[in-house]
DNA sequence: ACAAAACTGTACTGGCGGTACAGTACTCGC
DNA sequence: GCGAGTACTGTACCGCCAGTACAGTTTTGT
């Protein structure tokens, strides 16, 4: 009874290659299970829809997401103590975890639901925007630690400052894609670092 | 002879808008025709397949688009010489456009375009490059005239920082969709604000 | 060995992209 | 006001794909 959930698997990881390199309404059962190596009706008996596919696919994606980024900022934690250094260590691992994708990163699954939005229902916007949540309280706490040790030097709402980490994220995929220069993801997020950095660094005085 | 013009660029705004809202590959002809109240033949009078429609709707976005920023920024230099304030004045312009879009932002034509390579070809990959670079451009040249009377408060490299400004409202559109907050692009146009304003202001010492 | 799980095989519907081509209405320049 | 494009309409067709239905078969855990 395991081997239905492996095969699950791999139609999930086919399924999410496919919608992030032709968008969701593009994409043919037909060649998911041709690259399966299974029948329409293998593949219907793990999903009854298209639309059952698509809720599968963005769960298994923001989990997946929430695993590496809580693994990822643990690792920083534990490198530095200081919320402020710790934060600054996590987003340039994460930037060396962008720009260790020799083909550029595959796309945010969360990005193309919302450029396909008529094609999903009410549930389906409310998993991505779950997860667009989730990455904000995430970071809205480090944030409020970090300022109350070192007070911004400028006005900010930390809600935005937070945001903003998903925002470069999320815009450096399409940059990168864009431009076609797989390095720019990465850069773009060290830039983020140099915004964090001047944000709350003490200003020699 | 200027009724083709008319029917066809009632056609391109009916793609743009389904586009947008669906993506290409799940755009029907179909329904483009039916409410633009033409028959399938007309519009292949038109296009000679959806390919040389998507062509036609990134090369009319981009014209536009540059039209809209090249007067956005004009008027921003003109209301202050001095190229750091301009720019954040223009910035402050691009945002307050922002919000004045009650439904949030449409989409971005080239972000859509990111999202599903694999449906267009070489020609279009560069026109969309293309646009990435003239928004690059625009930005470089204001942010060198700046950097030599402004010396930047950080190591930072211009044209990332110019990239900075397309990745944030690339970044801020999908976060605004995903989060159901249409104010949101504006808000992290405004932090971008904050950022350049760090980046170049004359610290006080 | 048995039951449930994990499929396969076959057959069908309806919608859509795309092609082909003949015919028609409108409109601009002369 | 007439001829020549321009801007369409109408009809008919092909092949691909999502989705449905359902009966039959193999595989797997216990």
């Amino acid at each position: 009874m395991r081997k239905g959930a492996e095969t699950r698997e791999r139609l999930l990881s086919i399924a999410e290659t496919a919608v992030l390199a032709k968008g969701f309404g593009a994409t043919s059962i037909e060649e998911l299970i041709v690259e399966a190596e299974i029948t329409k009706s293998g593949f219907f008996y793990h999903f009854k829809d298209k639309t059952e596919l698509a809720r599968a696919l963005i769960v298994r994606y923001l989990e997946a997401d929430e695993v590496l980024l809580d693994d990822l900022f643990k690792r920083a934690r534990e490198l530095n103590d200081d919320p402020l250094h710790s934060l600054l260590i996590g987003l340039k691992l994460l930037a060396e975890m962008m720009a260790d994708l020799p083909e550029g990163h595959p796309g945010c699954l969360v990005a193309t639901i919302c450029y396909q939005e008529r094609l999903f229902d009410k549930d389906i916007h409310e998993l991505t925007r779950g997860g667009a949540l989730a990455w904000r309280a995430r970071f809205v706490r480090v944030l409020e630690e970090i300022s109350e040790i070192y007070p911004p030097n400028d006005d900010v709402d930390l809600v935005e400052v937070a945001d903003l980490i998903s925002t470069i994220v999320e815009g450096g995929i399409i940059m990168s894609k864009a431009l076609r220069e797989p390095e720019k993801l990465a850069a773009q997020v060290i830039l983020l670092r140099s915004y964090i950095k001047l944000l709350f660094s003490p200003r020699p005085s």
